[in-house]
DNA sequence: TTGCGGATTAGACTCATTCTAACTGATTAG
DNA sequence: CTAATCAGTTAGAATGAGTCTAATCCGCAA
């Protein structure tokens, strides 16, 4: 179920962790591991989960302390949907995300740059961003795809 | 501080209540007067402790009542921003959210027609959105003002 | 006057997240 | 080699926004 790393995704860890100052663990590789097995933008609780399935002595604290890590050297995004429990996604191209009413379920919806950039000439002078969210929240035909 | 509500702000509570079959009570006219009151988006906390100055008796419950019912017959909007407590806003018209990373405090930006429609644009067919959230996160130079 | 139903209330409860303090294990300094 | 250090990990306690529950209130209709 859950693979081990290709090389180019351990290097990718481990660049992103040692540009901060931070080294490869083996429980930052398995949260790792299990964010890009499976890109259904899990919880905390779900990461953990599957994780433990591979690191049975894995600490949740762990997962929340990984996770944290990873969203700061900027190797996953945090996804927030009113005040669910956060969700995290490994998908670093600019894309918004559509949640579905019905399921519950995550897609991410491709972000096209000229969006992007009519988005941000909204902005007044003055004002100025970061980071930019944004999300749908509907209902897609079942069996629509945007697993990425 | 705190005024009364208009006689056309009356008009649009009682309607909209109205329409899904709830009643005006006093309850419900103070937290509305607080967030007409002050548009800045106040936490469900902030408009507890405004609403008690001029209704002393006042539960939290209520609030919490009062706001989802009022979410509920679209008088006002949630705004939420990562898991931070959700923020409330009688701003109906289509726009964004800009939250100000030093102060915390949060702007509308006025979103125009075309820009919504262009983001409805990168829906791939079979999802269908009900609402969309954006909000900015980032720095806006002391003294920006878009309360509105 | 009684009964009904929606609204309100205080306080208990939930649950995601954060905090704390102890422990581990690798690396460095003496 | 031994000790000190330090990041990382861990279990469990603490936090806090939000929800639930059960009792009460209140306006209205029978």
């Amino acid at each position: 179920m859950i693979q081990n790393l290709t090389e180019h995704d351990r290097e990718h860890l481990q660049e992103a962790l040692g540009k901060s100052g931070q080294k490869v663990t083996p429980q930052r590789e398995a949260v790792f591991t299990v964010l890009l097995a499976q890109r259904d933008h899990p919880t905390v609780d779900e990461v953990f989960q599957r994780a433990r399935e591979v690191m049975p002595g894995l600490s949740l604290a762990t997962v929340y302390n990984c996770l944290e890590t990873f969203v700061g050297c900027g190797l996953v995004r945090q996804v927030n949907h009113e005040r669910e429990s956060t969700r995290y996604c490994p998908n670093l191209a600019p894309h918004a995300h559509f949640r579905d009413k019905a399921t519950g379920r995550v897609h991410d919806i491709e972000l096209p740059p000229e969006v992007l950039k009519s988005l941000r000439s909204i902005l007044p002078p003055g004002f100025d961003s970061e980071v930019i969210e944004i999300s749908f929240h509907g209902r897609a035909q079942s069996g629509e795809q945007t697993s990425n």
